[in-house]
DNA sequence: TTGACATATCGGAAAATCTCGATATATAAT
DNA sequence: ATTATATATCGAGATTTTCCGATATGTCAA
């Protein structure tokens, strides 16, 4: 884990609200997931162009933050054809926490 | 709580070497304390100015990085006299660990 | 294979942060 | 009062971050 990129990652309103909205995908994507074949269906990932919509900033800039909370650490994705989903990585944002307490 | 701030805060590897520091003084703050009355005796608190030779920036930039650390809740302040001690805010950092576990 | 759509990458202007030296303020000692 | 010391504040140049539009890449459908 590399601090400084995970806390620089968290230090933006749009992706902290990006985080929190993937904790509850069902309730802040209540259309997600319309193109996700069944058989390979990837548990509370949703897709970029609707993660933008809500987040109300560029397409590019969308892209970017959830590369860059995917670099840190916060998040994980998966490509279905033309589709990118992120879905948070819990584990990791545990033992940030957990970080927190015992490193800092 | 500010998250956007504290997070801010924590996106500095200096900031987040005072931190750790202030962990414990004793062992990295080994003549601190000089200064001190016994009579107001602040557990743990660490002067302005070890801190700044033990970082190695200028005494403006650690001014202010204490300043801001203060502000977004992780510091806690007292002067005595013409030095200005600094101890970490324990329950606060406490409280961010949880912060992060249940907000974000 | 062409066209349409989703996402990624690039290049850059504006804003924010970093970090310093200079200076101001507060307190203590003479 | 004056001087010395500790810390805070100010102003600014260098660097980084923000966020965009334009463009490239990858994938699917016709």
């Amino acid at each position: 884990m590399e601090p400084i990129d995970v806390f620089k990652a968290l230090s933006n309103e749009t992706r902290l609200n990006i985080l929190r909205w993937l904790k509850e995908p069902e309730k802040h994507f209540p259309k997600q997931g319309a193109h996700l074949p069944k058989e390979v269906s990837y548990k509370g990932g949703v897709c970029v162009g609707d993660i933008q919509e809500k987040a109300k900033v560029s397409q590019s800039t969308v892209s970017s933050y959830l590369n860059m909370m995917q670099k840190a650490g916060l998040l994980e994705s998966v490509r279905h054809g033309q589709w990118t989903y992120y879905r948070r990585n819990d584990l990791f944002i545990e033992q940030l926490a957990e970080y927190l307490k015992t490193d800092i």
